[in-house]
DNA sequence: AATGGTTTTATGTGCATACATAATAGGCTG
DNA sequence: CAGCCTATTATGTATGCACATAAAACCATT
């Protein structure tokens, strides 16, 4: 059986795939290098090291120059969520998206959130609670501190109309941020807007962003009881 | 101002990504072709291709052939997170890591599990509890259905030593998979074992894997309270 | 045997060129 | 004007070549 030609680099990884999970080569072993694969593949190295790169970004190979390449032993897995748009991911979902605004204000913002955004402790920030719908049912509450130095803009939106999740997407770009996911147990107050018993138990997203050096926004997102986060492997 | 010419695709990347964060280039515009870009940097067509078509990957810039790149409207935040051997995780965090298993039984599973593994009702399954333990404190819980079919040897695994996170990841290869991330309160025997109150907010991962369409194993891990999985944007 | 410098090697990247492919735009025909 | 065909265009990718770079391996010196 002699090379039957893998003329792109999608068939070249799919047959390093398919080697991997035939365990012709097992986690931690060392392939080939570049030169011999693409030898043996009838194609360019070029090729083969664009499959291979693909699949070392997927965690799926160990790359180290000279080293050479080996099956990742611990084939950490790589979860790429998309978090879009709390519009969106409604809208998606097949369901009426519905956002009321709850407060809007500027105020001193406890020192848990002043620490975490790195503003004078006693600098006010612009404040913002919104709830959001799906289907008329709440969806998740949005609970927000804004640097106002860094969107300065921010103070003259009608976050009436539009949220400030979709706002600051689209007039405050961000270089860096955070994101964190957790659980939390509802308060009396979070569990009288969420329309669920209080001690619930709520799927939370933190969340927060940077321009450069000065913190933009701080959001925490809290869930309807029942809420998941779903992707694929 | 001449070009102060970028010769690789790095420095091109940045030099994109300064444009917009800098809103020359604002949230769906359309930005120049590759070629033009190649010209203006000074560079080869296909250094300007690999740093687009690595934003592209990012969420940052939508192509489409002979439509061109634009960016994007809006910037799906691609949080990538690294799901990790738990031990490793613990160890990561500079903690000790223990574990201990707590059951480990073949049994018929709920229909839940069986549906959404798509195993027959009556098939029975491979059935693992376990602790796993940072510093001596409870970390996470793990529930696991193996399919026996799928897996064979896992018959003769001697999971008191290693954890079946631990030895699934070495001896069965998966194709794909899919995780979802949730709350849930603590029932109390999860509350007894993760030594919290009952109620408690707890943190969850289901996972399920698939080998071509055979289902491999099924895992729903449970945090002790306060757990964060965290990721950078 | 420890040390430090040099060679070797596998991956990483850049470039010029060619062709492939998707999708729009424009033109032709009925 | 609707419908279809064709030309155009931007991205996608394969190739051969060259050189860069990191890191292991080797060797010589002390």
């Amino acid at each position: 059986m002699n090379s039957p030609s893998f003329r792109n680099w999608q068939s070249v990884q799919d047959e390093v795939l398919r080697r991997i999970h035939a365990r012709e080569w097992k986690p931690g072993d060392l392939i080939p290098n570049e030169a011999d694969l693409a030898q043996e593949f009838g194609c360019a190295r070029t090729t083969v090291n664009r499959a291979l790169r693909a699949l070392a970004e997927n965690g799926l190979l160990d790359r180290r120059r000279k080293a050479g390449t080996r099956v990742a032993a611990q084939p950490v897995a790589k979860a790429t969520l998309d978090i879009a748009v709390i519009r969106r991911e409604v809208e998606e979902r097949g369901q009426k998206y519905g956002y009321q605004l709850i407060s809007h204000a500027q105020a001193v913002p406890p020192l848990a959130i002043s620490a975490a955004m790195q503003t004078g402790a006693r600098d006010p920030l612009l404040h913002i609670c919104a709830l959001h719908f799906a289907d008329d049912a709440p969806y998740a509450l949005e609970d927000r501190w804004i640097n106002m130095h860094v969107v300065p803009d921010a103070g003259g939106a009608d976050f009436q109309q539009v949220s400030a999740n979709e706002w600051l997407l689209k007039h405050a770009p961000y270089t860096k941020g955070e994101i964190a996911f957790s659980a939390t147990s509802a308060t009396a107050n979070e569990a009288a807007v969420l329309n669920c018993p209080a001690q619930s138990a709520l799927f939370v997203i933190d969340r927060l962003t940077w321009d450069k050096a000065q913190a933009v926004t701080k959001v925490r997102l809290i869930f309807a009881p029942g809420h998941q986060l779903r992707t694929l492997l």
